[in-house]
DNA sequence: TTCTGTGAATAGGTTCACAGCT
DNA sequence: AGCTGTGAACCTATTCACAGAA
């Protein structure tokens, strides 16, 4: 298939949701200029990006994973964009025994422990890590040998995966030094 | 001066971070090649970046506030990594009455109806902008007229600001989406 | 006429490869 | 020898511009 890039997987799904709103509303035609107004782009990225639009393999829903009961992954678990763009979190892991068998948003803390055991009776494309840096790469090897295949990851590190993994990192001092810097100089 | 790109920007943070972690074991040399496999790149990458390297801006504290005091906007304030690097969250604003006075973290959250006459005093450099989506925009325009120059922004919207005001947005529900699709495409 | 889809041109970022230094 | 710095080549993403459709 048609390799897309990072960037146009990104807009896209950006224009998906514009197109959700409109929808919504009751409009039934958009065109790509206001599409690209909404979007802060051109009309002319929103319609090449649009050309490469296969399928994006959006509208299912995912089970996510999500290893580390800190605050992190509260906000996250209580995060209603998540199960409005179809991720279900199916499972909260730690391995602190004060947040053990704590209920959060519905869910038990499970033990990580048990992390091995649930994913081989019950798969997940998808995980999410929030844990100190010192356990990541660990839990991530477990995550792998369980069967999952894309992780956001929130631990400053970086990980190492196999090739048909998809890891995606997220680290919110690199985006606050990028714009410091965005800062010093102008 | 000579543009940087912002992946190149990104990529000398983290470059910086593993320096200084050699620095604290005593290692006074490294090579690109180390700092290449350490930064998941390669080394020809990392001696390109290295040769752009000016001047950071990195190595000041900044002041940040904080515009919303919700579950993402508690981690953030809780999180390490922002003091280490240098940023300082100031001041956190909310409009709710029930929040309004709690105390953070050694901070107190004030009314958002401060904010103006607050900034007139004491001018912030960055802000981070954690409201829900509807009073996004709102927030921003009152932080640009206040002097801020870089917001670092986790409501779902595009936010318009002028050109000398630098805007990095985070959105995970895109993360997760941009992740599902690598996980449908292989 | 305005808007779209797309090849071609341009700009930008990454990798190569090699001369020079330690 | 091994490592660095950097121009040049390459590859990828964005913008242009225009023919054709609505």
């Amino acid at each position: 298939m048609r390799k897309i890039s990072e960037s146009t997987v990104r807009r896209l799904s950006l224009y998906l949701r514009f197109l959700e709103q409109f929808d919504a509303q009751g409009q039934t035609t958009i065109s790509s200029a206001e599409l690209a107004r909404r979007g802060g782009t051109t009309s002319a990225q929103v319609r090449k990006d649009l050309s490469f639009f296969g399928f994006l393999g959006l509208r299912r829903t995912y089970r996510v994973v999500l290893v580390g009961a800190g605050r992190i992954g509260s906000a996250l678990v209580q995060y209603p964009g998540f199960r409005q763009r179809g991720f279900h979190v199916a499972a909260i892991y730690d391995k602190d025994p004060k947040k053990i068998g704590s209920r959060w948003n519905g869910l038990v803390v499970r033990d990580i422990r048990h992390l091995d055991a649930d994913l081989a009776k019950e798969p997940s494309d998808i995980a999410i890590v929030v844990t100190p840096a010192e356990s990541a790469q660990d839990v991530v090897d477990r995550l792998v040998r369980g069967g999952v295949k894309a992780i956001l990851n929130f631990a400053p590190v970086q990980l190492a995966v196999p090739d048909d993994v998809a890891v995606k990192s997220v680290n919110m001092a690199l985006e606050l030094e990028t714009l410091s810097f965005a800062l010093a100089n102008r």
